[in-house]
DNA sequence: GATGAATGAGGATTCATTCAT
DNA sequence: GATGAATGAATCCTCATTCAT
């Protein structure tokens, strides 16, 4: 295993554990193990475990929006924009469902520096702000506080991705993806 | 202090040091010591620490549940009520700041056994199940699956909260009430 | 046993094993283990390893300033009051000759913070300054800078005690004791 | 660098972080980085951590014997001989504050096995020890026990670098460092 | 019922040392 | 010879819980 297998693979562990059992149910020393490294290894590679669940969380952070950014169409339409993107980040939730799990439970938690936290939302929520205006500039989208309008996106994609991931059957089934979209959609509209 | 006024002020000073350290980072000590009683009182009244948690998550969910409850009155003009009952839960909140912060911190952790967290969350949506439900048959609310609308209803409500928290120059503006209100009907209607 | 006495077990111990191993070289586990109590509790009486080493050292210096300083007779005869001390001091140390061993190591050892250090000196060189600075003024003393001649005492005791205590058989030997005393006064006389 | 040149590097950077941290809190990884060489390359040049202190007390022990032995007269004159061995030692002290210092933390501590602490002391000692039978031969020194009178020159010579290290004006002030040579004089004459 | 000293298992972290490159 | 990632035993300390007073 090289030296980057070891650290993603500490990465992984963490993940997996940090979702079944808790951060602080989860000891560094059980993660060593199941990542098939030595105790030492993991703070050669992370100073500390909370340095670790900070590397863990802009990571997933980094890649969600890495999944998103990437498919911004910019083609005017705001509302078929917008669908898109809604399928494309319930989808990576659907598909990452440990990750979607690990947001759930750590968005809101003290085990994640305040301030870790609020850096990782801006980043999300800036580039969904700029949406937002540009749909308010347009007429499309309502004049709320802005703020408020982020949150409320925010918490309808936790909502959504929390019954997609407690009803595995519907995966599959667009329809209810669409209902989805919709409720986000008409809260948000004009 | 009497009996109760003990057990009282160890489940207030729990909340306070829950919300502002988190659940792990609290010793069952450092809670005895700011309620004003010795360590070992603490056991008399909560067999551990995480009856402790348990107890107050749910005494915390029925004050919540008491203070909503009391409020339907089912004239039968949906929209009525339902916009009622948002501003009676959103003012609970303002000036409840505290525990709901607990709610946005400890709904999702593991910190309380899923089992509990289930049974809390059932109580509270149950009920606002049978009046989505009630929607839908009066045609006044889309017709999306009843978990999917009650995650959204649950997700919305955070969501505002945290607006609402985080900004506490609006407590007493009822124009962002009235949006945060449509915002929520506009997803949840037909 | 008593609360007193399982503080006052561990602290004899570690002055034995921190003597006999070295401060890094006794763990925590070890002293409470020899002491007859379980770990947890020499951190229930001690906040840490270094304040343990803290009490330790001004406990001792303690003691050793009060079988000192009870002796001073001020008989205005600085000769004699010197020569009572010296053999008091010196009586001491091969009273205790694990305190004093722990002198030897630890009075110039990083394992102590430098100011707790410079405080339990400076303690016991200014009851030393003061007879001094009198014997000076009575001529009897020589007139070179006081911390040169502090210092000097002290190196003085401390080779002093090494020779008692390395060689036990001198111990009862009062024509040994007079010598150390004889290079001693020469040392500071006039 | 070349070889030696590294092995000079560790026990100079060895000397200063034993010296300002001591010898427990100082970690061969650091050593090994702030003397710029990886830290697998110190165990090339020492087989262990304590070998290394070994190398670097008995080599600072040599340096400073080196300095003395040079300058041993042999005219005759002891008392001349002594005050010129004095000044040496002491400039040396000034000239070496960091050597002295090692020397001041490290000549009683557990950190260096007591075999090559004693050996050491023998070498420096037994060198001395010859001075003084030779002046008790010819009546000018005091006929007290030899080790005894060994260990006071020892302390002495500690108490005046001590001195002389805390006080740097008084570095180029003859007449203290002759205050110092007077009391050690006195101290072993007849 | 109340107290708080005592317990000891458990956890994060350190660090001398090794060894494959 | 030089490197530095990897190792894992050892250490300090925490803390939920117990129990004698």
């Amino acid at each position: 295993m090289s030296r980057l297998d070891k650290k993603q693979a500490l990465l992984d562990t963490a993940l997996t554990l940090f979702v079944s059992q808790g951060f602080h149910a989860t000891s560094t020393a059980s993660i060593a193990k199941q990542a098939g490294v030595a105790t030492g290894t993991l703070f050669h590679h992370f100073s500390s475990k909370d340095e670790l669940m900070k590397q863990l969380f802009l990571s997933i952070k980094q890649e969600f929006a890495n999944a998103i950014k990437g498919q911004i169409s910019q083609k005017g339409d705001i509302k078929a924009d917008a669908q898109h993107l809604w399928q494309v980040a319930i989808n990576w939730a659907i598909e990452n469902p440990l990750k979607q799990e690990f947001f759930q439970q750590y968005s809101m938690s003290p085990s994640i520096p305040a301030a870790i936290r609020q850096q990782a939302m801006n980043d999300i929520l800036s580039f969904m702000g700029e949406l937002i205006l540009q749909g308010q500039k347009t007429g499309e989208l309502a004049h709320y506080p802005l703020s408020l309008m982020q949150e409320s996106c925010h918490g309808q994609f936790l909502a959504a991705t929390r019954y997609f991931l407690d009803h595995p059957e519907t995966w599959e089934n667009d329809e209810h993806k669409q209902a989805s979209f919709s409720m986000f959609w008409n809260a948000m509209k004009a």
